[in-house]
DNA sequence: TTCAAAACAGACTGATTGGTCTGTAACGCA
DNA sequence: TGCGTTACAGACCAATCAGTCTGTTTTGAA
């Protein structure tokens, strides 16, 4: 990996960073510069625009998560376990960050309404993911006779996914993992009682 | 209510679509001009900054939102259909809003990690009253009989607006109602055979 | 060690930002 | 209806925005 290289990965890593703090219109170009101790000529080298970078840095932002995602993963081979394992990544999302300023998915989908149409598909893209993950261990799951046959993938992810970005923000908001516990605590309960077969 | 009172109330309520979808620091000044139809000198007699306006807007949008539930809320006695209530303003502020843009105090927690300190401040006392509401509502239930007694009313709450305001997000994300509808049918089925005595 | 290519610094630009201020027009009480 | 007050228009301001470009430094293969 040479200079260059190492330049453009470093300036991902502390814009991905600066833009899930502060969003992709609350962070300016000083701001990405101050973060990188490099002048504008060091960024446009590597980036042809800032909408270009917010781009890159999205989706390394979320690569960040999925390797949380895959390490939570790693090893686990009962179904049950695995959407246990799916749901400590939110918990760590905000108890333990790679990334700080919570879920970028979530950040971007909240921030990019009507204004950014491009990182939105993106958000979208990357929660797709999600949900696709969610629905093979589920499907899993019920093929093994771990998971009830009657459960339906599609909403169950749907229902964790929501439960737990909403977690995110009120913790976020509150600035207290309780909400994030208490998020945890119910659907671990729920799991148990309506899903496990 | 004279020229000046009407036409305060006007930037307002323009004021406060725009930032829901924009967010405060997407919408610009400009923006605010064209929607209101008005010049700077229209907008900086009412309010002395953009500041001042995005705290007042903010809590205009709420006061929208407040408007919903108790009209939601008006010849409910029942505890349940109360909570029951409460649940569709969230359906409501996606299908029929009268504030477009989502939950503008989920939008504003996120917005406003650390950008904006005084604009979380108002997000977190108004996330506060919803609390305060619900669980208002579950232990009049309780002292009723139609709530089960072991039941925890902040507990409840949590989970009920973490998973709502989730749901918001993904039915803005996909532009599809059906998380939100999923995410209703869990909360109902959830409160049918584990809230109600 | 050489030297072309890549990486980066930093001055510069035009557009836009939030905000001020003065002049004019509309309002509404007397 | 007259007239002081309030409401508003719009020119103007400094600061900041994203982006460009030229010159200098650093890099790394030959």
């Amino acid at each position: 990996m040479n200079k260059g290289d190492q330049t453009r990965e470093m300036i991902l890593d502390r814009a991905a960073q600066l833009f899930n703090r502060q969003g992709y219109f609350g962070a300016s170009l000083s701001d990405i510069m101050r973060e990188t101790g490099l002048e504008k000529g060091g960024i446009y080298n590597h980036f042809k625009s800032k909408e270009e970078l917010a781009l890159e840095a999205f989706d390394y932002a979320v690569e960040l998560v999925a390797n949380q995602q895959r390490l939570a993963l790693a090893g686990k081979t009962n179904s049950i376990d695995r959407l246990k394992a799916t749901i400590s990544v939110f918990e760590i999302l905000v108890e333990n960050p790679v990334l700080v300023g919570g879920c970028p998915i979530l950040n971007t989908a909240i921030e990019s309404d009507d204004a950014h149409p491009q990182l939105l598909e993106r958000a979208r893209k990357a929660m797709d993911k999600w949900f696709r993950m969610i629905q093979r261990i589920v499907n899993d799951g019920i093929n093994t006779g771990e998971i009830r046959p009657e459960v339906d993938p599609i909403k169950l992810a749907s229902i964790l996914i929501a439960l737990m970005e909403g977690a995110i923000m009120l913790t976020k908001l509150y600035d207290d993992p309780i909400h994030m516990e208490r998020a945890v605590e119910h659907i671990i309960e729920y799991i148990e009682t309506a899903i496990r077969a």
